[in-house]
DNA sequence: ACTTTATTCTAAATCGGTTTCGAACTATCG
DNA sequence: CGATAGTTCGAAACCGATTTAGAATAAAGT
């Protein structure tokens, strides 16, 4: 008898498979006596739920799909989105329910029918690509989803206080007495139009207004388009005295970029980041960043999404802001 | 009619629902016209084959689980780890497997169970805790287990080539004049008393002699334990001019503690890590170190283990070494 | 024309649970 | 004491596939 299952254990108790079902899965209607014997026994026997069986007449599988893609093909070393995935997947497990990566590569064609194929019974998209087709199909799908750093109407999103975030930088580079400030941001999304109003906000407040040509586009987590576009930056007749990256990551391409230029950090041109990856708190100077709480946000993205899928009826998609934090460098210099 | 199921194809087609398995998963008793009606039927209808059903019955589930374990917490934020995982995890769905993370606090008490509950047909192991009785319960069991850096007789384990890579860096510390190395190894394991000897070998080629106050164990990927290990040798009567560290990371303890110390790198002490992770290569300045091939080593590992999942009998047991290169950094200075 | 053989298909059992509905038994009450 | 209600349990259908053993048909051989 190599794996034991009900049947095993309702012949050992002389009951029947259902009231042995029923007994571990703390049904009313059965004895106080008997549950606690089968209950025994099942221990006694390491009697081990067929996961597949369940999940076959449950139609539910306890198992939570992540969806994780990056353009930039970083994959997990992406630090704040595997610091992201990582919390989540802890509390999943807390919660048990267990993770598996979706893709669409598996030969099912597309996220969602990887999903249903699976019997996901939720899905966490962590993207930075939520343009693409697949991504779409699955939002729109009968799956509960929650989506990291992005917002569609209707679902549960949980983001940074972006708006606050990127208003603390600037607010500290004004304070700090700059006033030509550029800002590389990356790509028209939501979370970056957060991120651009929270700097207006910051600018209008201290009547600075900023150049068109200090604002430029680079796609997050490129340091090869930072560091094109802080070239820019430093070409311009009047450059600025500060420069925001897209985050963390994207502004070791500045830093290399300014390097190549031979000004310095923050002699010459001060700087801030957005993420508080680890990184950039190794390189010296210190990069001035807003940290952005993955842990957090790991966490509360799956107990939104557990909520979601336990009370489907009755629950109501949310915008999640999880604050952050002024991580104060010394990458930017007092002029 | 919300999801397809081989009935109602064989509905559709006028056969019984035997004939649409065996045509589609490519029997030989299948005639070509009929074959290509249920094909083309399926494809019409959506058909999606019910993951749990098959598994149920076949008492397999494309599925392979990951066991991931680092002691000092830094979860997925592992550069090293996490580079292995993500190229394992592509290679896995490439092949038609989907991963699942294993814990053991689902609920469902040990690796092990965990595993057999979600029938993974194999398991990759990524941790640094193989003396953990979990672990070992885990190798022991009649799952097929593929084991990154480290060695378990009978049992399939990839590697970078430990003993080259460390003797690598040794011989070129020795090359640019020092003598006087000291060496803060990991803990007690199987790679680790490969790196020892890598490091000997080039010492004895070269008739140099290590006083054994320049031998410290540093936990890996701790860098408050390299820190501790740095201040004791730089303490010493005759300090080392030249320091190697259990792993980049850990690395980052030890230049903190120099830099407490006002030592300069690579003026007033040189240092060697091992691993060639992105942080090493942007502090300053560049750390020389050995880069382990991460995406090799996840990928050669799935290849593996789906290989001795697939062929359970003739399968047999390798010790695979993944070569690594050296990576010259500005942290050596010749003396 | 009658076996024999090959080809193509199907009936039905099975995997291991869950769940509905009713049976059996006991306790309660008028 | 008979009817009613409440408690505890089991029979059986079912989820959606796979697979064995054999039926039906067609083709070939003698």
């Amino acid at each position: 008898m190599q794996v034991v299952t009900i049947k095993d254990i309702s012949k050992k108790c002389g009951v029947s498979p259902a009231t042995v079902s029923k007994a571990l899965n703390g049904y009313g209607d059965i004895s106080e006596a008997t549950r606690e014997l089968i209950q025994k026994t099942a221990q006694e026997m390491h009697y081990l739920p067929n996961a597949a069986a369940r999940q076959l007449k449950t139609n539910t599988s306890h198992n939570i799909g992540i969806v994780y893609v990056d353009q930039t093909g970083s994959g997990l070393a992406h630090e704040y989105f595997s610091g992201v995935i990582d919390s989540a997947k802890e509390e999943a497990e807390k919660r048990g329910y267990d993770i598996t990566f979706i893709s669409s590569s598996i030969g099912y064609g597309s996220y969602v029918e990887h999903c249903r194929y699976r019997k996901c019974d939720g899905v966490l998209i962590v993207s930075d690509d939520f343009m693409s087709r697949q991504v779409q199909d699955l939002v729109n799908s009968e799956i509960p989803t929650v989506i990291i750093d992005y917002i569609f109407d209707g679902h549960s999103s949980v983001l940074s206080k972006n708006v606050d975030g990127s208003y603390a930088l600037t607010k500290y580079l004004i304070e700090k007495g700059h006033r030509k400030i550029a800002f590389i941001h990356g790509e028209t999304t939501s979370v970056t139009s957060k991120r651009l109003s929270g700097f207006y906000n910051a600018c209008s407040e201290e009547g600075i207004k900023i150049p068109e040509d200090y604002m430029l586009e680079a796609r997050y987590h490129d340091p090869d388009a930072s560091a094109e576009a802080t070239r820019k930056l430093m070409m311009l007749r009047t450059p600025p005295t500060a420069i925001m990256y897209p985050d963390d990551y994207s502004y070791l391409g500045g830093m290399m970029e300014l390097e190549r230029l031979n000004l310095s950090i923050p002699d010459d041109i001060s700087v801030v980041g957005f993420d508080g990856i680890h990184l950039s708190q190794v390189v010296r100077p210190k990069l001035t960043t807003y940290y952005q709480d993955a842990p957090k946000i790991g966490k509360i993205s799956v107990k939104k999404l557990i909520h979601t899928i336990e009370h489907k009826k009755t629950s109501v998609a949310e915008e999640l802001e999880i604050p952050g934090k002024l991580l104060i460098g010394g990458s930017v210099a007092q002029i």
